[in-house]
DNA sequence: CGGTATCCTCAATGATACTG
DNA sequence: CAGTATCATTGAGGATACCG
């Protein structure tokens, strides 16, 4: 496997790729929210804890363009958005699933509970 | 799922521990490395591209604190230190894997091949 | 309501030098 | 050989203010 660039940025291997594209700290905790309905930008600011407008914003972004939600602003006052997975989207779910179950055992496994 | 602390760091799903874990730029490749040869370090860092000194000592150091690799120090002269991955590091592994196909079958859906 | 635009901070990482 | 120690850099992310 050889470098390659993907948007001016080099990547090493098609591991460092997938996560560049679904992982940080804030792409799926959005994704597993969309995964079963549409939602307003408001709605997944108040579900997801802790995340900045900010971050909401860029994160909402990047997965709008790599293809896996698309956007939907009504023209409406006051506005309205709303962000709906996609095919790409809910195939990345399932590789979130797989995480989510490996972490939960690692959780178990090293004795953590939530409090 | 409620918060959790580990380490003195709060998670706030097990996605994002599970990440904290195995995830980063470097503890995949590592782990990959390991997987199927126990590795000195100098081969480690010949193996790895790009990986500076300091990152392959601290990503070791975490992986191993972790449980996912064993590192065992022989007292010989010049120094030789042997990284050998663990059961808990091989089922890592397997996450791994899904995240690494998953990537190859975006880049193939986004047209990248490598260079 | 759903954002932008700025400024700012700090933790992650790199570069370089040194050592048991 | 397998690291540590120190300093410099940078980019992710937070805080705050403003806007169509």
């Amino acid at each position: 496997m050889g470098d390659f660039r993907y948007n001016g940025k080099m990547y090493y291997n098609p591991v460092e790729f997938a996560m560049d594209r679904i992982g940080g700290t804030w792409k799926m905790p959005i994704l597993w929210r969309l995964k079963d309905r549409v939602m307003r930008y408001s709605e997944l600011q108040k579900d997801i804890p802790h995340i900045s407008q900010k971050m909401l914003t860029t994160q909402l972004r990047e997965l709008e363009d790599d293809g896996f939600v698309v956007r939907k602003v009504y023209a409406v006052v006051p506005p309205k958005t709303e962000y709906t997975i996609t095919e790409r989207g809910l195939r990345a779910i399932e590789v979130v699933k797989v995480i989510r179950n490996y972490g939960l055992e690692l959780m178990d496994e090293m004795g953590i509970n939530d409090k």
